[in-house]
DNA sequence: CTTATTTTTTAGATTTGTCTAAAATTTATT
DNA sequence: AATAAATTTTAGACAAATCTAAAAAATAAG
């Protein structure tokens, strides 16, 4: 089967919306693509005939599992076109998203297969998220962004997502490093910045642009077998 | 100015068509686009208002300067992706077209550019037509119709006229792809057919129909060297 | 040079995705 | 529990791209 370039971005914003199975509202939905409740509504009464999500009106709705397996379809080829444009043409990581909403509605699975081969079987795009394999199936993240990371648990700096030397230089002047302990004391809702605890010593304020390019790893206590 | 990839679509058949300025007729477009004439001639009044073509009605009509243009980086984004797909991604050359038909309406001046660049600027696509450049600009080919190619003179496939897969089948089935050797045997009056020897082994029947399809580049003694 | 044929255009409908405004339903507030 | 507020759905309209059938114009044929 297959759907629309405006089909799938329904399915696509769906899907991030119900996160764990949760029951999603026409507004939430709105919102995020821009457009009117009405058009919502209309949308869900297709893809509730075409079978691809549960849906009660007044009541809410969510994908079933063939509107699952549709949305990760989409997902792992933006995924792979993003990684494709930030790894080998060379795109900032910031310049991609545009370029791969658009590639992500291009229909063929030759296509995104060979892709994923010329690329290296990439488990993981330029910002960090897991790319679903053919069968929808996610790698598990052992880094996340650190704007998604949870408050008040520790972990370490994983990865950094660029190497600007004016990012690096401000990394330094913070006493971050790769390796480095951090813990997320408090989120600044005004501007998105966020103070955390460095090496258990520093508390340091990060702005919304430096957290996005910080990757972290939750410090596994059991694992530490030293 | 942007546009809708129907409007792209139409704009690029009518380009070929009018192949050095001949005036285009309704017919044609809606046999080549599998479409009605009546929607070739709503199309019409809409590239009309665009700006993109002269046309008076029941008088024919074709691009002017604008739309060429318009033609000719859509032409430009095709056959780069063409060229990605064949030289990068391993896709045979004549399992391209319909990806690079939806690729080539993909929207980013950046995107095209940078794929450029990665390809090596490239002059020519895997079927042997030449690429323009950001200007609308083409490169010469000194290749000729194999129709009219001189017997008993060895050259060398450079291009082929048509992306059709039964055309790009029956090539395969002939051992006959771009670069090959080919010298001309025999001409047959009757049905116009050719026979030729290629790569200096195979004496393959070409029909006339095919043979037209076909282009040829003169061998070039003097060139080699070793 | 009329008439017949072909080509092109118009008129009116249809589908997809969208909108606004009004009605229906649910949720929140006295 | 009754009413107010917010959310969601319906109704009706519109633009894009398409269609079929009929009308208009150009071309071909006798």
């Amino acid at each position: 089967m297959s759907f629309t370039a405006t089909e799938e971005n329904y399915i696509k914003t769906i899907y991030q919306l119900q996160a764990y199975d949760k029951m999603v509202n026409t507004n939430s939905v709105a919102v995020t693509l821009n457009t009117s409740a009405a058009s919502v509504t209309d949308m869900l009464k297709k893809l509730k005939l075409k079978k691809l999500l549960v849906y009660e009106k007044y009541k809410g709705f969510k994908l079933n599992q063939e509107g699952k397996k549709t949305a990760l379809s989409i997902i792992r080829k933006h995924r792979l076109w993003e990684t494709f444009l930030v790894n080998i043409l060379q795109f900032k990581w910031d310049e991609v998203h545009e370029v791969a909403e658009q590639l992500e509605h291009i229909q063929s699975n030759q296509l995104i297969n060979h892709l994923d081969d010329f690329l290296g079987n990439p488990k993981f795009d330029p910002h960090g998220d897991p790319i679903p394999d053919t069968n929808g199936k996610m790698p598990v993240q052992e880094q996340i962004n650190l704007t998604k990371f949870p408050i008040h648990t520790l972990g370490e700096i994983s990865a950094v997502g660029s190497q600007s030397a004016d990012m690096l230089a401000l990394l330094r002047h913070k006493n971050i490093e790769l390796g480095s302990s951090i813990l997320v004391e408090q989120i600044f809702p005004f501007d998105d910045s966020i103070e955390v605890k460095i090496n258990n010593k520093i508390l340091v304020n990060i702005s919304a642009k430096l957290a996005q390019h910080l990757f972290v790893k939750q410090t596994n206590y059991e694992s530490k077998q030293c």
